[in-house]
DNA sequence: CCGGTTTAGCAAACCGGTTTAGCGAACGGT
DNA sequence: ACCGTTCGCTAAACCGGTTTGCTAAACCGG
């Protein structure tokens, strides 16, 4: 494939071919006003001629840094890039690491250990989605001294974090199905285990089912344990849960789905039962993310900032290794609204005594 | 955000702590059958009690490798992570390089320079999307002495390769129209700038065509160029270019898209135009990427193995990186194949006057 | 009790650069 | 003609580990 006879150019082979000392080499590249303009000129072409590129890690250790971030995540890479959620995030972080002349490492388990994984990796700071404070992995990264942003995950001193309200992102998507008559309600969770619409689960989870509860209980809407089901947070899993809850005689006129996902499955599933969106159900989505263009109707969902999540996280992070001038707080809560399209309507009024009848 | 004082624990820190050299703080991790079993542990603990890593560059300088691969595409990060295509073919990546305990870094053009950003690269090996032997970057690489595998560019004995039938998917895709009745057709090819569905544009893009071309051609299906549109791979740029074609006044009764996410599109433009798919209108995209899964009717599409090609390039790289007894050929090149779902449909007689009255 | 082998651990070289300290030659001023 | 700078470059130390070569002590059998 390539060649492995063709050792590579050291600046030690620049230097005797251009009859100079290694450091000269090492000036006319860095520090060229050190040379007669004459001499860097020489040297320049000798190596060119000889095609050196200075060894990066050699580099780097002289230098101290990397000039490169991680972007960890628990999960599994093929995992985790399958998850829309997450190349969105990654979008933002890549922008602004890139502009800023970082490169971009990704940090998974390697042979199932996050630690090992972090100890390996050759970067100058972390940002760390799906992983909060219990995660011993935090604790691995703090050891090894690494500065870092923690997504999805509430404030803490030692590092940086951005969040985003879920909470009431939920409770937004809620009062919009009571307040179009919606009494009879089906809540679809996100599964943990697998491909996560958002990755650190349990938390977001339980702000955004709080989120939830709180309009429905003021509405003096009962949630019974039945109204809440969970499923993975795809289109499958969407699909697979409403027609499971169907079959179980669930009669819901809304749902309140915590992945865009899952919700254009539940979409699927009742066209699939001959129900007609939004005028016999109504169906919410939560994160907004691109797929929504491609549903039929158009997807009513929750919308949060993810790519600006990313880029928050990546600024905090390139801020506290370079420290400048007015830097912003280390800590970001970014809102969320609720983006009406058309998979929503009104409760129709004969549909809401058959409801009532079905409770 | 994290501390600054602390300074990060050396292996003399260590060495000096349990009393000994640092020669053997190294030989207790690395080849503890070198040291007294006792004063091994009694090292390994000084070693975690202080916190002790050891610094991964100074590692990678003298390891020579960096037990990283980069994944190098010639946009901006922003585009790449946008690209569903793009996410799919690093998952497939990732999936091998993660097994074999490898690294992943992303590598993009830095302030505009891919050459600078492959310089900086600490990697051992790159797989590279989006760029053909033309392309002065290869160019550079090579220089380097880094193995690489370049995707969906041809043969080169100098490095791997992996390739798919781009031309016998589109040729497929046009076999299916002709045999469903259609001869009126719209062809919308991808447009190089922007977000590609398929990166290396150039080549993709004319092995796609030259399939079309070849079964129209031979069904006698004139092709003229206002019959091929171009628009960037996206549900906007399908949209928007179909309405255009219609306000045009052509009336075609099958499209045939190079891309998943602009046939996409056409499907929300022909609903607008009350136009009923596969009724009336046959739409057939390129790809088979998870989108399809989210369309109305179900896409029919051309698969190609987007994942794989991911792993196919990564584990030729490895191989190439470490060989191994019966390793396999450095070029690849994969299978398409037209998968049916329910945007196509025979060509209804009455629509068929119509066009070609039109034509 | 002695020579030879093993064992345990150390000092130094090395990876490939950058950077500091310093040295000889040219230069300028008086 | 002499002294103090400045200029242009080099030697050596350094970054933080790993690895080689070697030595001193322990161990062994005869």
């Amino acid at each position: 494939m390539t060649e492995g006879p063709l050792a590579r150019i050291r600046i030690d082979d620049v230097a005797r071919e251009a009859g100079v000392s290694k450091a000269a080499v090492s000036f006319a590249f860095n520090s060229p006003g050190r040379l007669s303009e004459e001499t860097a000129a020489r040297i320049r072409s000798v190596a060119t001629t000889l095609g050196y590129r200075p060894h990066p890690v050699a580099r780097m250790l002289t230098a101290g840094s990397t000039a490169t971030i991680g972007i960890l995540s628990p999960q599994a890479l093929g995992q985790v890039f399958a998850n829309p959620f997450f190349s969105l995030f990654a979008e933002g972080v890549a922008t602004v690491t890139e502009e800023r002349g970082f490169g971009l490492l990704f940090i998974s388990p390697l042979h199932g250990s996050l630690e090992r994984a972090i100890a390996r990796a050759t970067v100058d700071g972390i940002v760390a989605l799906g992983v909060d404070e219990q995660h011993p992995e935090v604790e691995a990264i703090r050891r090894v001294g690494l500065p870092m942003v923690l997504v999805d995950a509430p404030a803490w001193p030692e590092h940086g974090s951005v969040e985003v309200d879920d909470e009431g992102g939920a409770r937004g998507a809620a009062r919009h199905l009571v307040s179009l008559g919606h009494r009879d309600l089906l809540i679809i969770s996100i599964e943990p285990a697998t491909h996560m619409s958002d990755v650190s689960s349990e938390n977001v989870v339980n702000r955004r089912l709080r989120g939830y509860r709180a309009v429905l209980d003021e509405a003096g809407i009962a949630l019974g344990p039945e109204r809440i089901v969970v499923a993975p947070a795809t289109f499958e899993g969407g699909e697979a849960v409403f027609l499971r809850a169907w079959e179980d005689g669930l009669r819901p006129t809304g749902v309140l789905s915590m992945s865009d996902a899952a919700a254009a499955g539940v979409l699927q599933a009742a066209r699939h039962l001959g129900i007609r969106v939004p005028e016999q159900l109504s169906v919410v989505g939560f994160d907004d993310l691109p797929l929504t263009r491609f549903t039929d109707p158009p997807l009513t969902t929750v919308h949060q900032p993810v790519r600006r999540k990313g880029e928050e996280a990546a600024r905090i992070l390139l801020e506290a290794l370079a420290p400048r001038a007015g830097r912003p707080g280390d800590h970001r809560i970014l809102e969320t609204r609720l983006v009406v399209r058309r998979s929503t309507a009104p409760l129709a009024d004969h549909r809401s005594e058959e409801v009532v009848a079905n409770d």
